[in-house]
RNA sequence: GCCCAGGUAGCUCAGUUGGUAGAGCAGAGGACUGAAAAUCCUCGUGUCGGCGGUUCGAUUCCGUCCCUGGGCA
């Protein structure tokens, strides 16, 4: 690929997406997402997914791709991705799922997918009392490296790295992924202080639930089973529980903005390790607007 | 005014048969190889409401005062 992709990146609720949007009106470029809850259709009010009177501005990609059930990962995205960046003249990419980000940039090694049948005898011992520690043990017999990074409570990690044992009979810590072709990009990131955004995103999770987020997760939950992925997502999980009876909504509000604010954290916990970023601040819109383009212009 | 129940970390609370205390949440930092808005790791000294008393030693027992709930008047 020749043409660099324009990244947007930092944390939920800095006005990533806003930013995308103005700068593919301003540049005619086209807006994909690698934001890994705005993929599935009729998440709509919790995932933030822009308006379909903003969708109208410009092309926008790998939004509403998947239901609720269909499987849909990492690999996948950046299989997708890939395909409409190279096939679009100028890619913006914007989101907030760095590793999908990372994914689709850098690749992921070659080593097998996810098996759904080694998955589920992974979970069955996983369930059992005592069942973490016994999977750990086995991972670090056979993969001591991994062993060593992941915790035995880090349950996804674990059965993903047996995962790769058991289908390929190779340690996935001597899985590496080529970093070599890494492809061209304009990172820009938007830094904003945590003791503005905080505030800022309770007001916008007070808002989805004014928005009807409960309705919308009671017309996804007729159509979709309720242990589907999207439905342990930061607000949806907590739409459920009220539903379900389990949780006030006062309550679910207050643990949405909790979970939001753990999550813009953990974005820029990644974000600072993640180079070659250029960070904006973000507080005026206008002047955030003009910074990017300069970035932009001065870059390619 | 009287009677109960409380006053312990920023918040909610646990606890100490008397040897100056610990969880969850919040907060801070970090990790991230097909679940990633997921999953996980690290970080806890605070006049234990004030003042007296008993004691070698009180946050713990006693007295008293203050504050907050609830009840009775």
């Amino acid at each position: 690929m020749s043409k660099p992709l324009i990244v947007i990146a930092g944390p939920t609720g800095s006005g990533k997406s806003e930013l995308a949007l103005r700068l593919a009106q301003h540049l005619g470029g086209e807006i994909v997402n690698y934001d890994s809850v705005q993929i599935y259709r009729g998440f709509d009010i919790g995932s933030a997914k822009p308006s379909p009177e903003q969708r109208a501005l410009v092309p926008h990609h790998l939004f509403d791709i998947v239901d609720a059930d269909e499987e849909f990962n990492a690999a996948d995205y950046a299989e997708r991705a890939l395909e409409i960046c190279e096939r679009i003249a100028t890619p913006i990419l914007a989101g907030g799922t760095f590793f999908y980000l990372r994914a689709l940039l850098s690749g992921l090694p070659t080593m097998p997918g996810r098996d759904e049948a080694v998955r589920s005898r992974l979970r069955t011992v996983s369930n059992k009392r005592g069942g973490p520690e016994r999977l750990h043990r086995w991972l670090s017999k056979v993969d001591p490296v991994s062993g060593g990074r992941i915790a035995v409570s880090d349950r996804h990690r674990v059965e993903r790295a047996l995962e790769v044992w058991i289908a390929s009979g190779k340690p996935i810590s001597s899985w590496e992924r080529d970093t070599s072709h890494e492809l061209p990009s304009i990172k820009i990131a938007l830094g904003v202080d945590r003791k503005t955004l905080a505030p800022r995103l309770d007001t916008r999770v007070q808002a989805m639930f004014r928005g009807g987020l409960i309705e919308e997760t009671r017309a996804l939950l007729a159509r979709f089973p309720a242990d589907a992925r999207p439905f342990g997502t930061i607000g949806y999980k907590e739409a459920s529980a009220v539903l379900r009876g389990d949780m006030s909504e006062s309550d679910a509000i207050a643990e949405t903005c909790r979970r939001t604010r753990a999550y813009a954290k953990r974005q820029m916990t990644w974000l600072r390790s993640e180079r070659n970023v250029h960070w904006i601040d973000a507080t005026d819109r206008e002047q955030t607007f003009a910074a990017a383009l300069r970035i932009i212009e001065v870059e390619r």
